[in-house]
DNA sequence: CGCCGACCGACCGAAACGGTCGGTCCACCG
DNA sequence: CGGTGGACCGACCGTTTCGGTCGGTCGGCG
């Protein structure tokens, strides 16, 4: 575990393999389904990884640790836009060059709608502490809707990017398809708007 | 198929088994998790479907039927602003009363990603087809981006509300969401009436 | 009462599962 | 030059899960 080369190459499994457990979850991705993504026999892929168990726990860690890295660079900002926008750049990056990985920090919404009962260590809870969310709270229920549509924006963007080879080209428009859910392009500084809408 | 009682049972069972076959795909799909996911055991679920693929084409058909509804309801509007919107007001319709059908709309994105080969007869492609959209074409790819970034936001956020039970609430917040994703500002200044256009 | 459709528990052969083992290949070191 | 060790694989093992079947229970209805 010395050289550089293997980390590489063991980090290329975990990306891989993020975007595998996130989208089907931990007990319908086969050990088979990894190595074929990532080009080795299952012998070969458990050459790198004792067993299963410790290939999702590095691939948790993996997310952890990248969602982690946005949420220290805008910790230094106060809430508003400017830290909303800091931290779309840096999820846009993470998002392009690890796509696995944000589709793992999206899975919890998509597998609590399938009523499947899940116990991750939820390292998307950065994500939306990054953005100021807190899940369980209804009190601002736009920003909420606004977030967890950037993200969801987010995630589909980097995955089709990444398959149509585009990720630099595209990377400015994500940023702006981003920010514009996030309902960025007008002065929003109205946090007691009376927004009865329409009964 | 005489009651109404028995298709509504069965829509039920499609917009779940959509959300599963969407994300896990076929394959890892099983009857076993359809039949949790509906609350019927697996002999009673293929009670009312003869096999696991009459089900997955019914699912497809199911989906198709939904996408085209989007599609024809739109086809009478020249491709702009109006016809966007009007296409998201009835994708959002679709997507907050069968969340899992919205899902397999985005499937082949994610899937590809996994260098998974489908061949489904992508009812996707009407929706994307609803927003003018030619997926092979790279002649505008802002528009590609902010059409696949809406459909991503409205995945999740359908999802979301679905789970979170806020679907009436969220509406339209969904809808400003997706609208602004697409890069549609909105109207919010003229002196005409913006915001009630959607009640 | 008898009938019928909805639904279930138990079961089947086959396939896939996680994991092991022995071996091949090859870069590198003496 | 032989040899040493890591990366990787094909074949295999015992177990679980797969799609699907079968016989049966239950309740509503004529």
């Amino acid at each position: 575990m010395a050289r550089p080369f293997r980390q590489q190459i063991d980090e290329g499994i975990l990306d891989r393999a993020a975007g595998l457990f996130a989208r089907r979850g931990y007990a319908k991705t086969s050990v088979q389904d990894v190595a074929d993504a990532v080009g080795l026999s299952k012998a070969g892929l458990l050459h790198h990884f004792p067993s299963k168990d410790a290939l999702h726990e590095a691939v948790l860690a993996h997310a952890d640790a990248l969602g982690r890295r946005v949420l220290d660079g805008v910790a230094h900002l106060p809430p508003g836009p400017a830290r909303d926008r800091l931290a779309v750049e840096l999820l846009v990056d993470v998002a392009l060059g690890h796509p696995g990985v944000v589709a793992m920090l999206l899975a919890p919404v998509t597998e609590l709608a399938d009523g499947v009962v899940h116990e991750t260590g939820s390292p998307e809870h950065a994500v939306l502490e990054a953005f100021g969310v807190d899940p369980d709270d209804d009190a601002d229920p736009e920003r909420t809707v606004r977030v967890v549509g950037a993200l969801g924006a987010l995630a589909v963007l980097a995955l089709a990017a990444h398959e149509a080879d585009r990720t630099t080209e595209w990377r400015p428009l994500v940023v702006a398809t981003c920010l514009d859910a996030l309902g960025h392009r007008r002065p929003r500084t109205l946090p007691s708007h009376p927004q009865q809408a329409e009964a």
